[in-house]
RNA sequence: GCGAUAUUGGUGAAGUGGUUAACACGCUGGUUUGUGGCACCAGUACGCAAGGGUUCGAUUCCCUUAUAUCGCC
């Protein structure tokens, strides 16, 4: 077995899903938010601090690893769950969205065989292709492996956008065909933008391949609009299958991940919680707040007072302020700590309220005490 | 007591007789959506120790005072 997703309840008044997804390594519910761990680690976080969280699965990535420490040391070290002492659902992204950053020139870079591209730690003239990709994932081990796609910018035009989708598919159809681990899943990645009509195209396109789960991507990807995301998300969920899990790729912002549950998503994941938490930000329910600023010198109160995670029960705004301030490590940590665990109580809030049919009511209440700026 | 040198923002400091006083840090805001890059962006001295003078014009030249450091009695 690699992976078997059940669908427990659909939401009357939306196309919200509750559901679960088992795997090798535990079973975990959906929607779910899943930590970023790039580099077989959630930055700064013990596997502990992200049970702690009740994170259902985190994510590492297929580019980081293979340069470092290289997918062959990882097989050694009895796969990636050994290797990060990990005991939860692990999925590897394929890498492309990393090396189409790295891919200088995209005409003459991005080729039919793979993407070429420079080592971003010595240079070195590297090509990834779907079945490099695919084969370092079966090494990794992961539970679910992601197909090799291209992650075009949302500023892509229709035509550049329709090549890229097809040739995403026959990347899919490549990386499908090298594909060798029973215990892992492999997942097929939607593209097209915000056009209806090329959404459509790949996500049925994709369905044919028959993958483990499908995923949206190229969303959320250079200042592309809230709009232009929903709609991605919109155009697409029509041809998944009810019985495939869902994955929003790089998403993201708490309204986000409303809005994309809302829509049929089941799974997300983002950077923003780690990356805003080492900055000096955190999610509340009342909007992003940041530690830098002075007001919160003297604030001797919890961070939120309802958090149930380790930072709000224990420390002080006016302490986080200090740690950031004077750049100590653990202000990132706990910060960190803090933005994981609101992301996934939020994903647990929406379950709630999909059990009971009251996702709308659920949003409009969030929006209300939620005051960040809309693209 | 005498002489020399210095005195620029919160800090370290650059600088010039003439439009907006460089840069860095700090500080104050902001940004961050499949994490190469704890990063990026913006703001932050109405004043150059104080008071006089020279000059069309002085932070920049001169004088006095204050303070500091170093010498000498």
């Amino acid at each position: 077995m690699n992976i078997e997703y059940s669908l427990i309840h659909k939401e009357k008044n939306t196309n919200a899903r509750l559901g679960k997804l088992k795997t090798n390594y535990g079973t975990f519910d959906t929607p779910m938010f899943m930590p970023v761990g790039t580099k077989a680690t959630v930055k700064s976080l013990t596997p502990e601090e992200l049970y702690d969280a009740h994170s259902g699965i985190v994510l590492a990535n297929t580019y980081h690893l293979w340069l470092r420490p290289g997918e062959d040391i990882i097989k050694k070290a009895g796969g990636l769950h050994q290797f990060m002492n990990y005991r939860g659902p692990i999925l590897t992204d394929s890498g492309g969205f990393q090396v189409f950053s790295l891919a200088k020139n995209k005409e003459k870079d991005i080729t039919e065989e793979g993407v070429h591209f420079k080592s971003h730690i010595d240079g070195k003239s590297l090509l990834l292709t779907p079945e490099k990709s695919i084969e370092i994932q079966n090494k990794l081990d992961s539970d679910i492996a992601m197909s090799f796609d291209e992650c075009p910018p949302a500023s892509a035009s229709y035509d550049y956008l329709k090549n890229s989708i097809e040739r995403t598919l026959r990347w899919a159809a490549r990386g499908k065909k090298v594909h060798n681990n029973p215990h892992q899943a492999l997942f097929g990645i939607i593209q097209g933008g915000a056009y209806e009509d090329l959404r459509k195209f790949s996500a049925i396109e994709t369905v044919k391949m028959n993958f483990d789960g499908y995923s949206i991507g190229g969303v959320a990807n250079d200042g592309e609009s809230k709009d232009d995301m929903y709609k991605a998300i919109d155009y697409s969920t029509p041809y998944i299958p009810e019985d495939k899990v869902r994955y929003l790729m790089g998403v993201g912002e708490p309204i986000d991940i409303i809005e994309g549950v809302i829509r049929g998503v089941d799974i997300f994941d983002c950077v923003l919680p780690t990356r805003i938490a080492r900055h000096g930000q955190a999610f509340t329910r009342c909007g992003k707040i940041n530690f830098h600023n002075a007001k919160f010198k003297e604030d001797f109160t919890p961070l939120e007072d309802e958090c149930d995670c380790y930072t709000c029960k224990n420390y002080t705004k006016s302490y986080i302020r200090h740690l950031i301030t004077t750049d100590e490590m653990l202000g990132g940590r706990l910060l960190s700590i803090h933005n994981i665990r609101f992301l996934i109580k939020l994903t647990e809030e929406l379950r709630e309220a999909i059990k009971e049919d009251r996702i709308l009511e659920y949003r409009e209440n969030f929006l209300k005490n939620y005051k960040e700026r809309h693209k």
